[in-house]
DNA sequence: CTCCTTTCGTTGCAAAAACAACAGACTTTC
DNA sequence: GAAAGTCTGTTGTTTTTGCAACGAAAGGAG
């Protein structure tokens, strides 16, 4: 058992007997680089782990584009909030990057009593964070305009950090992908924003000054 | 015990032993209309359930702009994933739309065993479910145009019902609010894409046609 | 210090989107 | 069945964005 899955966050408390009973009923698997582990519209009976390589979450349209959503690597989970709520079809299939092993499993799996409700907690935790970091992208990225995105981003920034002055964790190129616009436009904004004093940066720290009516 | 709390999926399954012993360890407060619930800022120390009446989800940004991102009604959970994620400071705040009556109460407040492992994971496929649902919204949202946008959400739809025809569950308004752009500029684009043979349309039941070369 | 790479701001231009306004089709209501 | 209201497509105009390209600044490596 040389993958110790403990550093796993889900299973990072499983006692030693635990463990050996997970492992005894969950289910390992290995590929080569680029398989498909999960197809496209097949139903999530499983959560996923990866203990060696790297997974890619992907789409593909009607017209067969593909994109890719996430690369997943060592110890971390993929699959579990197709597994947990239920649903039919994924909307997603799931390729190994590089040879990969891979721990499948469901919650049956978990042996039960205190080990599985602490495993449930730590799952809940996992997903709900997932779900605040999303909804809080979504509150940005749903603004019309690059300015709205980048004041309500900012806004939040200086919020959480109960300051008007703050360091952002990306540089520009991340700031754009992460709203979803291009870089130079967010420059040119962003030049903007200061020319008219709504705000000061210099690199990726940033002061918000006095009022606007901006939304 | 008027409220009926049995409504609410999350206790939905509980024995009426369960119920009575859940409802003297939770907290059941009112509040009149357009009172503050949860302060913007404040530890996510319980979950909650609208008994009677309608809750704000609100934001506030740095020049007190505020924008509502969802009501919740009778029944219904919120702030679960905040609770759930154990975030120290809630980055909205919540408000009561009409006079209201609602449940509070944390993890440890469902009685232990077999109820408490139920519980969690209803919890968890409600949160899994939103997740789902926010993942997919945010795939189409974070494309750059809103022929990219619309081809996404369409081609997503196709998949989800296995058929190039298919009926969508918005009219052109909300449509338009879900991937957060203009209403008369999405029907702008469907006409083009129409005109282009990529697709047709009646009201809102769409049939993808043959290859095209967008994302 | 110099070369090389990465990051950032800037510009011009073409494309796309937002906005406003309107007319026709369809629904609902009385 | 007429009137009022809603939904949708369309058009024209203005604003914003994406894109491509470039040069300056910053940071690292040898």
């Amino acid at each position: 058992m040389a993958e110790r899955i403990q550093n796993c966050f889900l299973f990072s408390e499983f006692t030693l007997e635990e463990l050996r009973q997970f492992r005894e009923n969950a289910e390992v698997k290995q590929f080569a680089k680029n398989q498909i582990i999960w197809q496209y519209g097949t139903p999530a009976k499983q959560i996923g782990v990866v203990l060696e390589g790297c997974v890619r979450i992907e789409t593909q349209d009607y017209w067969g584009n593909r994109s890719i959503l996430a690369k997943i690597s060592a110890f971390e989970v993929f699959g579990e909030a197709f597994y947990c709520a239920h649903i039919s079809a994924r909307p997603v299939q799931v390729c190994s990057d590089t040879d990969t092993k891979i721990l499948f499993f469901g919650i049956p799996e978990v042996p039960e009593g205190n080990c599985r409700t602490q495993f449930l907690e730590k799952l809940l935790q996992v997903t709900a964070g997932k779900n605040v970091m999303l909804a809080d992208k979504m509150r940005h990225i749903t603004k019309r305009t690059i300015r709205e995105k980048l004041l309500s981003y900012l806004s939040a920034q200086a919020g959480l950090r109960k300051d008007s002055r703050f360091t952002i964790p990306f540089n520009r190129q991340e700031l754009a992908d992460f709203l979803a616009v291009d870089r130079s436009a967010l420059s040119k904004e962003l030049g903007k924003l200061q020319a008219e004093g709504v705000l000061q940066f210099k690199k990726n720290h940033f002061t918000l000054l006095k009022s606007s009516e901006a939304d």
